[in-house]
DNA sequence: AATTGACATTGACGCTGCGTTAAGGTGTAT
DNA sequence: ATACACCTTAACGCAGCGTCAATGTCAATT
């Protein structure tokens, strides 16, 4: 049996496009040209082609597709080994999406009420919030692992009502911090006050604090521009006094 | 605080290139251009990436994403209850590659000394399975989901054993149909002995066995080309063949 | 013999979300 | 004046084809 583009387009449920990129690509070339230059496929090439839609099927790309049927010797199966390595991986991710997502419309349909610029601001915090879960990868050198996989495994039971307090929490250090800035005294009792709302904030966070950790967050909203931006964007140095104030409330600093 | 590209990028953690083709497609303007040209960003901008970002972390779209952040009154989280639902189909999707991949690597790796010839014969036998599988979809409007069902899970548990069992039945099946096919009678002997065999190959993918189904079956095998190409390839003609001796064997056609 | 309609061919652009040169102007410190 | 970091636009490249466009071929009908 011999067969034209479409006839094997439709035998294999391909469109012909893809045949001719294949014989482009040098993955699958036809049999023969006959005289008017059609490409003619034999048996042979309808074998082949069932083995590269299967690899397809599997996700394979088709450049790996390639050295799998153009090389017989090729290990086929050690490829679908590192394959399956990747799909568990994609997977992962793929949940951590799905998680994330959901956990998004929740919080918007409790708050049905809410205005869009409230919303955004919802949305914001969360940026933060993740930058400090950003943070924690890499506090996890430092103080191992545990630590982070419980933060965020808190996080992740959150309800709406703790989302809303801490929000209200995060805004309140905001607000302390900015008056406690005006005094300019890191040691003074408003920059104390604010630490101390800071503290509480992050225990909304990590699973157990400590006054090394803490103090370690602190330097990082100054070495972390992106921290640094947050905390400035009102009056630059802000992210610094609030480190000084920290370094004084955990007592590294006296 | 105002920022230029490079400040921008460092705090949101994107690069330069990022910020010029969100500006390109209109995504995210900056708030002025300068004397020279170089792009100024404002506070409403770092919101505004800040937005954008987080639902890129979500894998929405930056199409979708527009619609969501230059509109306002856009519903938000309809669009993403759309996204998840996407998501979810995904992962679905994503599950199944997986068990197809796991479950190649199984055969492959329990067969260690097979030729390659024969796993390649063996991944396009697993074709025309697939293929009979995909027939099970259509056949779902026939018979309900339920056997359709029944014969996935019954597939999916397969062991190689059985596997193996199944090969050379489906062989038997093109010997003896093949034989069949020069008497030219598919009331003959051979013929029914083909349909037969035919019969029991199929109760490995069908968890009950019915005659309307086999007949409906064979009935497939003359309209859809793949089947026809399949069993066509040696000598055209065999597939209609092979109808009619089931037709016959189950008694639909005398 | 000519026309029609279904098939075939080779280009070549388009899609996503940027990465990556290339070629050049600007700002600031030395 | 020179160096060096930073800015600009323009353009190709990536995977895997979909989708025209312009043109040639085959078989059947007029």
């Amino acid at each position: 049996m011999e067969y034209t583009v479409q006839k094997l387009a439709s035998l294999a449920g391909v469109s012909t496009r893809t045949l001719r990129y294949y014989d482009e690509i040098g993955i699958l070339k036809p049999a023969r040209i006959n005289s008017s230059g059609y490409r003619i496929y034999g048996q042979a090439e309808v074998d082949k082609l069932q083995q590269i839609l299967f690899y397809r099927e599997l996700g394979v790309g088709l450049d790996s597709i390639k050295e799998i049927v153009t090389a017989p010797s090729f290990d086929g199966a050690k490829a679908l080994r590192e394959h399956r390595e990747k799909l568990l991986e994609k997977r992962i991710q793929l949940d951590l999406l799905i998680a994330n997502v959901e956990k998004t419309i929740a919080l918007s349909e409790g708050r049905i009420n809410m205005s869009n610029k409230e919303k955004f601001e919802g949305f914001k915090k969360k940026m933060i919030d993740d930058n400090e879960i950003k943070y924690g990868k890499e506090i996890r050198q430092k103080y191992g692992n545990d630590t982070v996989d419980k933060s965020n495994a808190k996080l992740q039971n959150m309800t709406e009502e703790q989302y809303a307090e801490v929000s209200k929490l995060a805004e309140q250090v905001q607000e302390t911090l900015a008056d406690a800035f005006k005094t300019g005294d890191p040691a003074g009792e408003l920059a104390q006050k604010a630490a101390d709302l800071h503290k509480h904030w992050l225990t909304y966070y990590w699973h157990e604090y400590s006054k090394e950790a803490h103090a370690g967050l602190a330097q990082m909203y100054v070495d972390d521009e992106r921290f640094t931006a947050y905390y400035d964007k009102e009056k630059p140095g802000t992210a610094e006094f609030l480190r000084d104030a920290i370094l004084i409330y955990t007592g590294m600093k006296k």
